[in-house]
DNA sequence: GTCTATATCCAGATAGAC
DNA sequence: GTCTATCTGGATATAGAC
């Protein structure tokens, strides 16, 4: 089972054993070029006991998304939770972002990379999801209280957010050679310094 | 046959139709969600001419990303050609890009939304096409003329453009309620006294 | 050059043994 | 609860008439 910051319990269960070999597939491949035959054999596992654990391959992307969803909402609350103001917040996500991307890149590429509302039925769209709707709320607050220059939310997000992960879907695409972070510092200079009032970095 | 800037001719070839039919599809449902049969269907013809004039559902598609790819490069070179100055080129090229996603919205989400990697087997992603090296060899130049701070062109290109596009895509998405252009002074502004050395919008 | 009918293949899903 | 073998549906692709 993919983590961001707990390591996987030894025994690893049969379920996550499916889940991260799923992962990787779809990842690499996209969702639809994946049989549940790939899955099965990537592995290790009959294709039984698939249907009975998840009832086929959606079933799979669909606890897998729920799951990795509940991981960023982990990333983001531990972000928040280690800084006040809203540029040292937002800094500390995209910060975040930035080093789960290098380190976990299967974790990352299927929540940042992936058109989800093509293969779950039911899901909404990453950014209509509950961790960017935290991240919503934190710029409207900023806004609000004057840290941020009076934009609409959106507009906020797109600039301090949107260009982060465009840079991580760079990053994956392979046309970024460098690690993230050495783009860090660049980045949220000059998105604050075009957002704060008196352009604080 | 979708153009962006020229209207169609009158006796729409048979190649056109299709073309036409398939984007709409694509966009709607997803490459993978749509039969050959569905677009011979919405387009009003035999699945003989399909095969006869593509070779198959990849065949249109790969017509249609050469074929779009094409009108991107002429909006972009439009924008440059009506501008002096990589700030007013590059807002003009924002411009364009925000006003043909609400006139022509298929064309657009086909170009910016899709993972084209998924069903090319040998398209290149978007940001690697040629449209995209333009706009980074124009902020390129832009940071030697020093009209733009000194940061990595990656960097640049993404706040610029990538958070542009990020909007774009929350448009498509439902998530965002008004027409683009509403958001187009905020954005440009922030965006540009963030990367200028003066700060001017 | 356009269509219809058909063949082929493969992914998704299930039934029943162990 | 896990596996193997099998069924079924549907999509791609083609062959041949018009």
């Amino acid at each position: 089972m993919p983590y961001l910051f707990t390591d996987k319990p030894d025994p690893e269960p049969l379920d996550c054993r499916i889940m991260t070999a799923a992962l990787a597939l779809f990842v690499d491949r996209g969702f639809h070029n994946v049989s549940v035959h790939d899955i099965q054999q990537a592995a290790g596992v009959s294709i039984g006991s698939i249907y009975k654990h998840f009832g086929g391959k959606e079933g799979i992307a669909q606890r897998l998304y729920a799951h990795l969803l509940g991981e960023m909402d982990q990333l983001i609350a531990r972000a928040l939770a280690e800084h006040e103001g809203t540029v040292a917040r937002c800094n500390a996500v995209i910060r975040y972002l930035f080093e789960c991307s290098e380190s976990h890149r299967y974790i990352m590429a299927f929540l940042l990379d992936a058109k989800h509302t093509e293969f779950l039925s039911d899901g909404l769209p990453v950014y209509s999801s509950a961790p960017f709707e935290t991240l919503g709320g934190v710029l409207t607050e900023g806004i609000a209280r004057g840290e941020i220059k009076p934009v609409a939310p959106v507009v906020a997000l797109t600039l301090v957010f949107g260009s982060a992960i465009r840079l991580i879907n760079l990053r994956f695409e392979g046309s970024v050679a460098s690690p993230l972070m050495d783009y860090y510092a660049e980045l949220t200079e000059a998105v604050w310094s075009g957002l704060t009032p008196q352009g604080d970095a």
